[in-house]
DNA sequence: GTTGTGACACATT
DNA sequence: AAATGTGCCACAA
């Protein structure tokens, strides 16, 4: 599996996502130098398998909306995992004012 | 090289 | 508020 650039530069961004945090797909593109990848920024994450390695959980829309079609245990397991991060998901929505990085 | 698709974002209707 | 259209980018066929 053959892993480009762009997808290498998003994954080590949600990677260092700390613990009860979490980051939206505008933010990563603007940090990437462009924001207006973040459609690229979602194609390189549904791409990643390592759940356990890309906290992938911990990445949400602009509005902060869960993404619906996440790729592991499904939405509802990526509202369990940001809960587990002590971050509080409402109607699969986190509070992005208060938790983006 | 061109076309279609998508875990997005923004403006308009 | 919700649906639709437009812009943008990377990737697969």
């Amino acid at each position: 599996m053959e892993i480009t650039q762009f997808q290498n530069k998003v994954f080590c961004i949600v990677k260092e996502i700390p613990r009860g945090r979490v980051l939206t797909y505008k933010k990563i593109s603007i940090l990437l130098g462009n924001k207006n990848w973040a459609r690229a920024v979602g194609n390189a994450l549904h791409n990643n398998k390592d759940q356990f390695l890309i906290p992938c959980y911990r990445v949400v829309n602009a509005k902060g909306k869960l993404s619906i079609s996440y790729a592991f245990g499904g939405i509802d397991e990526q509202k369990r995992l940001l809960e587990n991060d002590g971050i509080k998901v409402v109607n699969y929505r986190v509070d992005i004012e208060k938790y983006l990085m």
